[in-house]
DNA sequence: TTAGGGTTAG
C-alpha cells in the first residue's frame, strides 16, 4: 500500500515533504508498524533525507520500537548525535527482545559519553537488564548509583528495583525497598505478591494481599492474578473465593488470564465443582485454560482424562504448547501409555518443541517410567545438562529402574558438573543409598547434606533414618531421629524409626516409640500401625502385637486395613497358633489378599502344618501365581515333613504355570528365589554378618552355579565388600532367613557334586553345611 | 518512552 508515501500536488514543495515525512514517522513509529517503517525508510532515502541527523535518530527509534534490531542499532550506530531518548529506545528494545546484555553495554556507552546522563526512564530498563540476566551485583551497584544521582525515589525505579530484588531470591532486600518508598502502587504491591509466591513464601504473598486490601490500594487484574497461586498452593479456598468474589464485582472476569487463574486455584484447592462450573462458563478456552483442564484432571487423579482433553483442544482449533505436552507426558508416565508417550514425543519434533527444557525433562520422567531406561538416559545425553531437574528426572528413572548404584554415580557427576542439587535430587537419589545399604557412602551422604543444611529438613531426616536402618546402623538412625526436634516430629520420621527398630528385631523398643508418639500428641496412622504391628510379630510380641491391636480398633477407631490383619496373622502364625491365624482369616472383615495367605503359609511352613499349608498354598497361588516363593514355601513344606514326590510336583507347577525363563534345571530357579529374597536382603543390608563366615564359599558355588545371575545381580561386589568390611553389626538372627539360605545349600550341593536333583532332600542336616543357629 | 501478571518439568 501506498498510504504512506503517497505525496498530494500541495505537497511538492521540499519543505512540505520533510515535514510530511517527519509526521509519518511519528506517526508509524507510533503505532510501532514495521512494513510502515521500511516503506517510509525508503521514501527517505530516494528523498536524500537520510542525511539529516533528525531523520535518522527518528528512523533508528523507531525500528527499536518495532523490535528490529539490525535496522534500529546501524543507525544508531551512525548517529552523530544521539538524543537521550534514543538511547532509552535502543536499551529498551534490547531487554524486550531478550538481549538485555546489549542494553547493558549501551548503559556502559552511555555512562562513558560526556554528552548524556541517564535519567528516570533508563534506570528501570537497565535495572530490569540485569534482573534478566541475574547479574545481581550489578543490579545492587546500579541501586547504589540511582540513591547517589537521586532517582532512588522515583517510584518506576523502585518497583524495577523489587523486582530484580525478588527475582534474585533476595526477599529481604525487596522489603527493604517496599517499606522505604514513600508511595507504594498498586504495581509495587503485585510485585512483591507475585515475589513472595515465587520464592516459595506462598504464605507471605497471602499475607501481603491482605494488607493491600486493608490499606486500601484498589487491585487490578494483576493482583488477582498474583495472589490465587498462592491460594491454590496454600489450598487456601477461602482467600480464593474471595478472590473471586472481587474478581465479579470489579468484572475482571472477562479477563482470560484471570479466569484461568481462578480455574488453577480451584483445581489446586480441589474444588472441582467451582472448577467445572468455571470450566463449563468458558465458551472459548486459550491454550492454557486447555492445560489448567488438564492438570485439573492430573490433580484429581484422572490422567486417563487428562489424555483425552488433548484431542478435544485440538478439536476446538487449539494448539498445544510446550507447557501442555509437558502436562500430556506426565499423564502418560502415570499411566506407564508408552504408546501416548511416544505420539507425543513425535507431535514435539514435529513442532519443534522437544528441545524446550521442560519437556526435554518431562520426556526423560516419562521413558523412565514407561520402563525404557535406555530412552531416557538417551534423551539425557543429548541435553545441555545444565539445569537440575534433567538430573533429577534421570536420577529417579535410575532409581524406579532399580539402578541404585548407577544413580549415586550420576549424582556424584551432577555435583562435578558444579549442578546445584535441590530439594528434588536429594529425594530421588537418597532412596538409592538405602537401597545400597552401603555404610561408608551413607556417611557420606550424611556429611554432605550436614554441610548444605538440608539435614535440618524433615522428608530428609526421615529418609536418612530410613537409610542408616538399611544399613543396620540403628544408632545412627536414632542419632538422625534425635537431631529434630520433638515438636516438629512427624508421623512420617516417627514411622521410619518405629519401622527401623521392628526391622531389627527390637520389637520392644519399637513398641516404646509407638507409645512415645502417641503421648508426643502425633496421630498414628494407617502406616505405623503397620510398623508397629509388624514389629510384635517379628520379636515374637504376640500379646503386646494384639492388644495394639484392639487399640487401633478402640482408641483411634480406626478401621484396620488388610495390611494390618496381615501382621496379626503373621503374629500368630510365628507364634504357632495356626488355628486362631486361620480362623482370623476367615472371619475378618476385609477380603485377605496375597500377603495374608501368604503369611499363613510360612507360619505353615514353619510349624509343619501342610493341611492348613496347602489351603493356604492354593489361595496364594490364586491371588498371586507369578509369584515363585510361594510355590517354594510349599515345596518346602512338603519337603519337611518328607512328601518328595509332593514337592516335586510344585516343581512341575512351576513349570506348568511358565514362570520365568527356566535355566538348566526347573528347581535351580525354585530355589534361587531364596537366594533373590537373599541378595534383596543383602542389599538392604539387614541380618547379613551372622552368615558372612558360612555364605562367602557357598556365594561363589553358587557364581560358579549360575554365573550370569549373580553378576547380573552385582552378587560378586557384595562379596568382596563383605569380606573386606566388618562395620555391620547385626544382631538379630531372622529365623526365616536361616531356613531360606538353608534351602539354598541343599539345592547347591547336590548339583555341584553333578547328583540328580531328586529327592532334593533327604534330610536337613546332613545336606547343611550351616550350623543351625537357635533363634533369638 | 519507564515498573508488575497466569498454566509446566523432578
Amino acid at each position: 500500500m501506498n498510504r504512506a508515501i503517497k505525496v498530494s500536488n500541495k505537497d511538492k514543495s521540499f519543505g512540505s515533504l520533510v515535514a510530511k515525512c517527519e509526521l509519518l514517522l511519528r506517526r508509524y513509529s507510533a503505532s510501532h508498524s514495521l512494513s510502515e517503517t521500511k516503506k517510509l525508510h525508503a521514501f527517505i532515502l530516494t528523498l536524500g533525507l537520510l542525511s539529516s541527523s533528525d531523520f535518522c535518530s527518528m528512523l533508528s527509534t523507531s525500528y527499536a520500537q518495532c523490535s528490529h534490531a539490525s535496522y534500529a542499532s546501524h543507525l544508531f550506530d551512525n548517529l552523530p548525535r544521539r538524543s537521550l531518548f534514543s538511547w532509552n529506545t535502543m536499551m529498551r528494545m534490547y531487554v524486550q527482545i531478550g538481549r538485555p546484555h546489549n542494553a547493558l553495554n549501551l548503559f556502559a556507552e552511555m555512562l562513558d559519553s560526556d554528552h548524556v546522563a541517564p535519567d528516570n526512564f533508563t534506570y528501570p530498563i537497565v535495572i530490569k537488564g540485569c534482573s534478566d540476566l541475574s547479574l545481581f551485583d550489578m543490579g545492587v551497584g546500579v541501586h547504589g548509583r540511582t540513591l547517589r544521582v537521586g532517582f532512588d525515589s522515583d517510584t518506576f525505579v523502585q518497583n524495577s528495583l523489587l523486582a530484580m530484588y525478588m527475582n534474585a531470591g533476595e526477599k529481604e532486600a525487596a522489603q527493604l525497598v517496599f517499606d522505604l518508598m514513600q508511595q507504594q502502587t498498586v504495581v509495587s504491591w503485585n510485585t512483591m505478591i507475585n515475589g513472595y509466591f515465587r520464592n516459595n513464601c506462598a504464605e507471605l504473598a497471602s499475607r501481603m494481599y491482605n494488607r493491600m486490601m486493608d490499606v486500601g490500594v484498589e487491585p487490578d487484574c494483576a493482583s488477582v492474578v498474583s495472589v490465587l497461586p498462592a491460594c491454590g498452593l496454600l489450598k487456601n479456598v477461602k482467600l480464593g473465593k474471595e478472590v473471586h468474589l472481587l474478581v465479579k464485582e470489579k468484572g475482571f472476569l472477562e479477563n482470560m488470564t484471570v479466569r484461568n487463574a481462578l480455574l488453577d486455584m480451584y483445581f489446586k484447592c480441589g474444588h472441582m465443582k467451582e472448577a467445572w462450573k468455571l470450566v463449563n462458563g468458558i465458551k472459548e478456552k486459550d491454550v492454557v485454560a486447555w492445560t489448567t483442564l488438564i492438570n485439573g484432571y492430573m490433580i484429581s487423579g484422572d490422567a486417563r482424562s487428562a489424555l483425552v482433553v488433548c484431542p478435544m483442544m485440538q478439536c476446538e482449533g487449539v494448539k498445544p504448547n510446550s507447557v501442555t505436552i509437558t502436562s500430556l507426558l506426565s499423564a502418560c508416565g502415570s499411566l506407564a501409555s508408552l504408546k501416548h508417550g511416544k505420539c507425543l514425543h513425535a507431535w514435539a519434533i514435529k513442532h519443534w518443541l522437544d528441545s524446550e527444557v521442560h519437556v526435554e525433562t518431562s520426556l526423560i520422567d516419562m521413558y523412565a517410567k514407561c520402563a525404557c531406561g535406555n530412552l531416557s538416559y538417551k534423551l539425557f545425553m543429548k541435553t545441555s545438562k545444565k539445569r537440575t531437574p534433567v538430573w533429577n528426572a534421570v536420577l529417579s528413572g535410575f532409581i524406579q529402574n532399580g539402578l541404585a548404584r548407577e544413580a549415586i554415580e550420576l549424582f556424584k557427576q551432577m555435583l562435578a558438573n558444579d549442578i546445584q542439587p535441590d530439594n528434588v535430587t536429594f529425594n530421588s537419589v537418597l532412596p538409592a543409598y538405602a537401597i545400597l545399604a552401603d555404610l561408608q557412602q551413607a556417611m557420606n551422604m550424611h556429611c554432605y547434606l550436614v554441610k548444605l543444611g538440608f539435614l535440618s529438613r524433615l522428608e530428609v531426616a526421615s529418609i536418612l533414618v530410613d537409610i542408616y536402618s538399611k544399613c543396620g546402623s540403628l544408632g545412627y538412625a536414632h542419632q538422625v531421629f534425635n537431631i529434630i526436634p520433638m515438636t516438629e516430629k512427624d508421623i512420617i520420621i516417627w514411622s521410619g524409626i518405629i519401622s527401623a527398630y521392628g526391622k531389627h528385631g527390637h520389637g520392644e523398643m519399637a513398641v516404646s516409640l509407638f507409645n512415645q508418639m502417641v503421648q508426643s500428641g502425633v496421630k498414628p496412622n494407617q502406616v505405623t500401625f503397620t510398623s508397629v504391628l509388624h514389629a510384635c510379630s517379628h520379636a515374637g510380641l504376640v500379646d503386646e502385637g494384639l492388644s495394639l491391636f484392639k487399640f487401633i480398633l478402640k482408641q483411634h477407631h480406626a478401621i484396620p486395613n488388610v495390611d494390618h490383619y496381615t501382621c496379626i496373622i503373621d503374629l500368630l502364625g510365628r507364634a504357632g497358633r495356626l488355628n486362631d491365624a486361620y480362623s482370623l482369616i476367615r472371619t475378618m472383615p476385609i477380603t485377605p489378599n496375597h500377603a495374608a495367605w501368604g503369611a499363613l503359609l510360612g507360619a505353615c511352613v514353619v510349624h509343619e502344618n501342610v493341611e492348613l499349608g496347602e489351603v493356604a498354598a492354593r489361595w496364594a497361588f490364586e491371588l498371586e501365581p507369578e509369584n515363585t516363593g510361594n510355590y517354594v514355601l510349599l515345596a518346602k513344606l512338603y519337603a519337611a515333613v518328607g512328601r518328595w514326590r509332593d514337592a516335586e510336583k510344585v516343581r512341575d507347577m512351576v513349570n506348568e504355570v511358565g514362570l520365568r525363563k527356566l535355566p538348566a534345571h526347573s528347581l535351580v530357579e525354585v530355589w534361587t528365589t531364596f537366594e533373590q529374597n537373599l541378595i534383596w536382603r543383602l542389599s538392604a543390608g539387614t541380618q547379613v554378618n551372622m552368615w558372612t563366615d558360612h555364605w562367602i564359599p557357598a556365594v561363589q558355588r553358587l557364581a560358579d552355579l549360575i554365573p550370569e545371575f549373580l553378576i547380573e545381580n552385582r552378587m560378586e561386589d557384595k562379596v568382596v565388600e563383605y569380606v573386606s568390611g566388618s562395620s555391620w553389626n547385626f544382631n538379630l538372627l531372622d529365623n526365616f532367613l536361616e531356613e531360606d539360605w538353608v534351602s539354598i545349600l541343599t539345592v547347591i550341593k547336590p548339583l555341584e557334586s553333578g547328583v540328580e536333583l531328586v529327592p532334593f532332600l533327604r534330610n536337613k542336616s546332613d545336606e547343611c553345611p550351616l550350623p543351625r543357629h537357635s533363634s533369638n
